[in-house]
RNA sequence: GCCCCGGUAGCUCAGUGGAUAGAGCAGCGGCCUUCUAAGCCGUUGGUCGGAGGUUCGAGUCCUCUCCGGGGCGCCA
């Protein structure tokens, strides 16, 4: 809010300086307002005049040298401004500013008129409208065929305050979930065995006869005792009889229950979705057979038996394209053998046009290549399998059809995926490029040069030599110039519209050791489990849903610490110490001593400084002796107080841009800090001096506004109060 | 082989292309007759892995390189 303040005085001076004609009126860039080195540089710092110097000496201005003459001039300017105290240029050209104590009062009053949720929010309807969009983030999205687990929780967690951040800012947000539902699937397949075999089991131990005898355990199949648990449940609720169902009956049945058991653990954990979309729906309803299509009429899928493979040397440059052979034994690679040539199967065949001759309707016959180096990736993925079975690549082409269609209609889609889906990013943009071209996306742009563009059947030769403008790996892949384009630029526009953020690995260390996330016994490490296990450890003999929520505080300030796109160690034995080593406490304890401040305050009588006894008018009135009239001179710590508690916006508005959500954690830790520093130095009620014991409950307020905005963006809570439990040792 | 992430104080980590690189913990020394001591103050501690480059200026950007973690399926 304050740099908003600054900002317009800095661009007012600047104005002025063209007025005078001693600036250029353009060619020069936007003044950045900046931190400054320490407090005694001021409250903030632009280094304009070192970026401009450039500019405007440029622009035939000789008047400024070098950058210290512009920043005297710039400087010069700023002090005539009402809002500033006092300028000074430092270094090579920093222009270091200092507000009033009105113009930081007159911050405080707009904050403290706004409360906790309109710091949050603050941006809203700021942000200019050319930047506000609709963003859809999906996260967590996990098989249903488990409880969510620790490792999931980080995407969960960060998701979650991602999508806060980015409302905060002043975007429109929904919230999606995508169960990996899909039958078709190995993992779905083999969970719902396993949930067979254990109902059989169990239905045996209860007495009745085994309706499958032969049944085995399947190989790689789930060994958790939640597998048990789920098959119990199946068995309970239909006393038995449904063991004589088979193994699809029990997918479909402990698939429920598990959505269910995510569902509640989610919940715990401070998280819900506006949308739980099912990738099995996608199926039955057709879609995704009608995308498969239109994805083979467009020509970037086909069942040709080869596949595409780019060979990518440094920096991801293409080096080689090599086309596999799939249809008899694949086995090629002789050792000293020179590259394989492009072979029989010429190239610039991927391009629309000559996708008739094969594939009958009927499944079992041909792979479905989903030609996705086309755009980037580096090998082509299967949409079919050869028994007529879909892979998880052809829902997704439907799901994100289905995403960009819906009548909400998204800007831009965020989707949150863990460390495992690294190599996914490719294959994503692939089939968001795939179907931007199948949809015909492209019309205005190139793809009309690419559904006329001849087919290139015949001539691999002159493809290779011919097509201008084309390199040769470009020349094997595409065949024209038109097609290259329109896949490129379909690939660009998918760039724009999807955002794939991966979150690295988490390590849990318990007593200095890894904590395995699956253990041995098949069993896994459930998020739930950790939030009740903090819970515990930190509040003793709390309520079961107490120890749950300080369980969750902890444990999603703790994911939150850090950059999502960073590994980083979950200390657990540090998590679960309830002392002042741990920074979930430390901020929460600053919060609620601010409560405790303000109950002392209201207590003795103080109402917040209303706005006529604020400085602001003193001060404000006239620009002489700025700093030496009626109102005091801020302490050093009240003003370090304001400048930070009043900064939330600003960081919010970095957030939103760069989805670093992890800065909110070290902003508040700082907020924290400052509160407690402001509250060793500055007594706030003091019948002595009621006029700085307003001043400062005013302080206080906008500090509590804050710090509970920021809590609530990280889905942590603000206790009003903290009771130090006996020591235990 | 290629891709992603990391390498900053003894430890865990911050750090918008800017000024003398900062916190917490650990170590040492202080502060509760006063609004919550889960707090605060002081002090010790650095070839920002290495080498080049870009520029007025690099922990930050580019290239190369060393070390550590992860990923590269007709799994999802």
């Amino acid at each position: 809010m304050l740099r908003a303040l600054l900002a317009a005085a800095l661009r007012s001076a600047l104005d002025r300086l063209v007025a005078a004609g001693r600036l250029p009126a353009s060619g020069w860039p936007e003044p950045e307002v900046m931190d400054t080195k320490g407090p005694a540089h001021g409250d903030f710092a632009t280094n304009w005049a070192m970026v401009a110097v450039k500019s405007v000496a440029a622009g035939g201005e000789g008047a400024f040298r070098n950058p210290r003459e512009l920043a005297e001039a710039l400087a010069a300017e700023l002090r005539a401004d009402d809002r500033v105290a006092s300028v000074e240029v430092a270094g090579p050209g920093f222009v270091n500013v200092r507000l009033t104590d009105g113009a930081l009062a007159s911050g405080v009053e707009e904050a403290g008129s706004l409360g906790a949720e309109g710091i949050r929010d603050w941006n809203r309807g700021r942000l200019p409208e050319s930047e506000q969009r609709r963003i859809n983030v999906e996260f967590v999205s996990v098989n249903p065929n488990g409880p969510i687990t620790i490792g999931s929780g980080r995407g969960a967690a960060y998701g979650s305050t991602l999508c806060n951040v980015l409302a905060a800012a002043g975007h429109e947000v929904h919230r999606e979930y995508y169960i990996n539902d899909g039958v078709n699937s190995e993992q779905m397949r083999l969970f719902g065995e396993s949930v067979y075999y254990y109902a059989l089991q169990q239905a045996v131990q209860a007495g009745f006869d085994n309706p499958d005898p032969g049944f085995r355990f399947p190989e790689g199949g789930y060994k958790g005792d939640y597998v048990q648990e789920v098959a119990a449940w199946i068995v309970e609720c239909s006393a038995g009889q449904d063991a004589t169902e088979g193994p699809e009956y029990f997918v479909e049945r402990a698939k429920d229950f598990m959505i269910d058991i995510q569902k509640e653990a989610l919940d715990a954990f401070g998280v819900s979705f506006d949308t739980w979309f099912s990738e099995e729906s996608l199926h039955v309803s057709g879609v995704v057979a009608r995308c498969i299509e239109s994805l083979e009429e467009k020509g970037v899928a086909d069942r040709r038996p080869v596949r595409t493979k780019l060979k990518l040397g440094k920096g991801g440059k293409v080096e080689e394209v090599v086309f596999e052979d799939q249809a008899g034994a694949v086995e090629e690679d002789e050792p000293g053998s020179p590259p394989p040539t492009p072979s029989s199967f010429s190239p610039g065949t991927n391009h629309p046009g000559n996708n008739e001759e094969g594939a009958p309707e009927t499944q079992s016959t041909q792979t479905l290549w989903l030609r996705s180096t086309l755009f980037g990736d580096d090998m082509d993925r299967v949409l079919q399998r050869a028994d007529g079975r879909l892979t998880y690549i052809a829902s997704d082409v439907a799901y994100h059809a289905d995403k960009f269609n819906r009548p909400e209609n998204a800007d831009l889609l965020i989707t949150v995926l863990g460390p495992d889906h690294h190599g996914y990013i490719e294959r994503l943009h692939a089939v968001v490029a795939a179907h931007l071209i199948a949809e015909g996306g492209l019309r205005k742009a190139e793809g009309a040069g690419a559904s006329e563009s001849e087919p290139n059947t015949t001539s691999q030769q002159s493809a290779i030599q011919g097509a201008p403008g084309l390199a040769d790996w470009e020349a094997q892949l595409y065949g024209t110039l038109e097609w290259r384009d329109a896949c490129r630029a379909a690939r660009a526009l998918s760039e724009g519209r999807l955002k794939v953020q991966i979150f690295q690995l988490v390590r849990f260390l318990k007593d200095g050791k890894p904590a395995p996330m699956r253990k041995r016994d098949g069993n896994i490490y459930a998020l739930i489990d950790l939030v009740r296990e903090i819970g515990q450890k930190v509040k003793p003999g709390a309520p079961e849903e107490e120890q749950l929520k300080a369980g969750k505080d902890v444990a999603r300030f703790f994911y939150l610490m850090r950059h999502h796109d960073t590994t980083f160690d979950f200390d657990l034995d540090l998590a679960e110490r309830q002392s002042d080593e741990n920074p979930v406490f430390y901020v929460q304890y600053a919060h609620a001593r601010i409560c405790s401040v303000i109950a002392k305050a209201e207590e003795a009588g103080f109402t917040a400084a209303a706005p006529q006894s604020t400085p602001s008018e003193s001060t404000s009135t006239s620009h002489l002796g700025k700093n030496e009239g009626v109102a005091p001179e801020l302490h050093p710590k009240e003003r370090a107080l304001v400048l930070k508690a009043l900064d939330l916006p600003y960081e919010v508005l970095r957030c939103a841009e760069d989805y670093g959500v992890n800065r909110l954690a070290t902003y508040a830790i700082e907020l924290a800090r400052t509160y407690h520093h402001f509250y060793d130095a500055c007594r706030v009620v003091d019948q002595a001096d009621p006029e700085t014991s307003r001043r400062r409950l005013g302080y206080c307020k906008v500090a509590q506004a804050s710090l509970r905005a920021v809590l609530d963006l990280l889905g942590v809570s603000a206790p009003d109060r903290m009771d130090r439990e006996a020591p235990t040792g």
